[in-house]
DNA sequence: TTGTACGCGTTATCAA
DNA sequence: TTGATAACGCGTACAA
């Protein structure tokens, strides 16, 4: 069976092209009734379903959006190893699904391959996690594509960004944290890769010193962001013997942590506190119940998703966009 | 800055838009060599990327697939509650990547929304979860609209299907399980609206059959498949008193159980032995290590992106496709 | 209401 | 052998 076109639709109901293009996109001013009646019948009768392609090349945008989790160092794969993603992704695909958009999903590899999503798709626009430098973007500036940045310590004000208060809720966390079995440990990646991992530890810090503690970076583990890095982690901060709280900055690493400490017969939250950061719906779900930062990772997605449908539809967005963080309590502290 | 299209290179080396798409796809005997050089330059100066939406529209295809996650009853949304489906994705994608193709993730919710889907973007092909009637998918039949159904058990033969054993791999969860510190029951989703969780209560019950034991309806807990109903089953475990084994259909299920048990002060594996269905990423992170069916989730995912593509390319692949499952001996039996 | 040019890449046909 | 011309596919929008 053929694709039923519009132009099937415009001969079966003896029209024209422009009639029945009228009729789909409401400009019922501009057609009679009985005509706008036939051709909804036809419509319906033959199946017909408008060609996003022809409609993005007759300059109409794609009503694609593109979902870019950058991943430049470690695996090319394995993109939801850290739930994190999954969960944000399953709220940009709700919101956008209901407003009739579709969701390209994609890691990108190398810096200039955005750049050529963008092209080959024609995406209307683009949600892009992590980064924090425009050396992937700045190509793109010139286009003004619109993009909203998930997460993102760009310095260049040009850009659009949904962030969480990093510093600030790692202060609360740490401050939280403090009640003294030992020193408080920060378990986290690389610093140096990740201005918001740099964020989380300046507010890890300023809970420290503002308690008078000793700051001490060999109390800060950085490695990748997976659970078998917070069990390595967790393994040297055993043989230090002198800690007795410990913050990661993702439920995974805690995790980690948690396993290692468990194996090893410690108890929690006796011996060790343990405090993540995310709130995923994994974390919620285990035994004991995770004492983390929560994010509300799925409504940010959703958040995410109206916010780069207003970009793109030029409708008046804030080029910072914070949302709340805010303690859970579980059974880990 | 405007588009670069395939005019702007042309008329930058002096040629036609037919030369140059000549080059880009590889027809080096229709060109002289230097025309080849100029032509690759100018593209690279320029940063053309062809437009898939006026290649799709010329009929070459649109490199697009869609992952297509059908949800009909419980919410719309919320599709990565279960981390099956972010790990399969996940292989999908990096396949796919890396031929060239894109994905378009979308949830279904109505039987007609994948019809439109396909039309909508001029899909190349779909890789469909967990479909065992063809409503959804026969109008597509007359296209020969290239489908790949992972877990389906579909009566139809017109469709390439990717599975597992499902009844096989219960037969020998539950003959594993079976070492007699109670009963053995089988914690799963609603059997009677999947065909696959059919299969895994049969082998369940062949296993129990085989071993002399009765098989008791009564042993058999349905609802949803999330870690909440888990829980709630494993509740009414504790009340039975009768139980000593437990087969949960997927790790979610069996996380909740294990959660609820542990709550209720239980010990695992001493006291209940608990088993599940899956191996994902999370569980294989969870303390103590679950004893679980193995799918190798992520290796299925880019073994769906290979057959879909060899689908699309009519090359030939068998219409029903199995992988191994093996059991994974973990901590909690 | 309708005819028609347009946007972009592919390919068959024609010309050099 | 190499390159140019033109038609095609589909929906949009302006002119008629």
């Amino acid at each position: 069976m053929r694709r039923v076109t519009i132009n099937d639709i415009a001969r079966e109901c003896h029209t024209s092209k422009a009639t029945v293009s009228y009729v789909i996109n409401g400009r019922y001013n501009k057609v009679s009734e009985e005509m706008v009646e036939k051709v909804q019948r036809a419509i319906k009768e033959l199946g017909y379903v408008p060609s996003l392609n022809a409609k993005s090349l007759a300059g109409r945008g794609s009503n694609l959006i593109g979902v870019i989790i950058p991943q430049m160092d470690v695996s090319e794969k394995l993109i939801f190893d850290n739930p994190f993603y999954s969960e944000f992704l399953s709220g940009i695909e709700y919101y956008l699904r209901k407003a009739g958009y579709g969701v390209v999903l994609s890691v990108v590899t190398r810096d200039n391959r955005f750049e050529e999503l963008v092209k080959k798709w024609n995406l209307d626009g683009a949600v892009v996690f992590g980064i924090d430098n425009d050396s992937m973007l700045k190509r793109l500036g010139d286009y003004k594509f619109p993009v909203l940045l998930i997460d993102s310590y760009i310095t260049s004000p040009d850009y659009y960004r949904m962030n969480i208060c990093d510093e600030e809720a790692c202060y609360e966390a740490t401050k939280y944290l403090l009640r003294g079995k030992g020193r408080t440990a920060l378990v986290t990646g690389q610093i140096g890769k990740s201005k918001l991992l740099e964020q989380r530890a300046l507010g890890y810090r300023r809970a420290l010193e503002e308690a008078g503690e000793e700051f001490d970076e060999s109390l800060i583990f950085q490695g990748d962001i997976t659970f078998e890095y917070g069990q390595a982690a967790a393994m040297q901060i055993l043989k230090r013997g002198d800690v007795g709280q410990i913050l990661a900055t993702a439920d995974i690493l805690a995790r980690g942590v948690i396993n290692c400490l468990q194996s090893s017969g410690k108890k929690i939250p006796e011996e060790y506190s343990v405090m993540g950061f995310d709130d995923t719906y994994q974390s919620r779900n285990m035994y004991p119940r995770l004492t983390t930062v929560g994010q509300n990772i799925s409504d940010r997605g959703e958040m995410a998703g109206r916010l780069i449908l207003k970009i793109i539809n030029h409708e008046k967005v804030e080029k910072e966009n914070y949302m709340d963080c805010h303690i859970i309590e579980g059974d880990t502290t």
